[in-house]
DNA sequence: TATCATACTGGACACAATGTCCAGAATTGC
DNA sequence: GCAATTCTGGACATTGTGTCCAGTATGATA
């Protein structure tokens, strides 16, 4: 194991770069099955054809695999909003909608992510989350009015993951786009009156 | 075990009401000190003083203790809500503030009961917001414009647990009126310009 | 294509936690 | 006081974890 950088071309070894694929896949396959918290290292080698010795040279243990797992999927995730840097400025959240499409886009992983409230994904989804909108609102310098900064990014985020975690269990066909405009309007101007 | 009635007077033997109230307790005790997921059966006993093999004859496993534990809780609180009902009418939301001043008052447990993210429990109190919001919503006919009522309650809900939650995360000293009005004040205008 | 370095494999191992069971001691309700 | 019930500690089988190793397969390189 000489691998250092996760991202260079010529680095990993090709028998790496398939295991790890393999069991982040499985471990996606496996969780809308059973739910995070019941799965063992031993499914998921079984599910990705692995021997479980294998995994061990991988991935410290099962939460290590879903680190590395999510790091992917939100990686991809923010790069995407880096791409599309147009009308920057004119939304007042921009992380929303990308995660409402990425969300539409793998709607059981998603799905299995956020129903199951006691796993520790959750809690580590929220946390990335939560620096997001954090950075975005100290630097558009949004909400004033001796609302202190952290209770204004707890309320959004909160807010956030309820809607998302509601969008996916109805299947109701809202696009995307239109949750997050509803988000995004009861996030600026509350419920009204 | 003849115990069927949970409420009943005098249908339990004292000394399974003193075990249980010590295994509950102690749960209590040891979660804000490492957090649900790593306690085991057997700390639990240890700071309960009671033999793992007792626990047994309780409670099936670790998850039903804590439902067991909630449970009782939630109880007493939804008990207090009904008797205070001053001020009808004045503000957005009513259920806000007592839930505020109970967490203050009882706040290592609200800390427990939040923090953990605990599957069955921290959904259930959701879903008991989540009706009380619902049904406010509905009755004083707030907000509009094309909102599902549904988003809007997602949308409270989600925001006020996730503020009470912090609330009690901080232990900076901000006094239940004061959040609430915080609360109030985003929940009603938004993060605004 | 040859060969060397590296990754994969399966099986064995020690360890920790779970949940069941039991016979004897302790406590309670009546 | 006495019968009924609960508590207890220890033994047990089971499951999952994480480590280690020697043998095999495969990719990288020239």
């Amino acid at each position: 194991m000489k691998i250092e950088r996760t991202d260079g071309a010529n680095t990993i070894d090709r028998r790496v770069a398939r295991t790890r694929a393999l069991l982040q896949d499985a471990l996606i396959a496996l969780i809308p099955e059973r739910g995070y918290a019941a799965i063992t290292v031993d499914d998921i080698c079984r599910q990705a054809n692995v021997g479980r010795s294998t995994f061990y040279t991988h991935y410290a243990d099962k939460d290590a695999l879903r680190s590395a797992t999510m790091e992917v999927h939100l990686r991809s995730l923010s790069r995407r909003r880096v791409s599309d840097g147009q009308e920057t400025g004119k939304r007042l959240f921009e992380f929303s909608l990308p995660m409402f499409e990425h969300a539409n886009a793998f709607r059981s992983l998603h799905h299995a992510l956020l129903a199951t409230s006691g796993d520790t994904i959750h809690d580590e989804l929220r946390e990335r989350i939560r620096r997001t909108v954090r950075t975005e609102l100290v630097e558009k310098r949004i909400g004033h009015d001796g609302v202190p900064v952290e209770f204004a990014v707890q309320f959004i985020v909160g807010a956030f993951l309820a809607v998302l975690a509601w969008w996916l269990a109805e299947d109701a066909g809202l696009p995307p786009a239109q949750v997050d405009d509803l988000f995004q309007r009861m996030a600026a101007k509350g419920i009204g009156a």
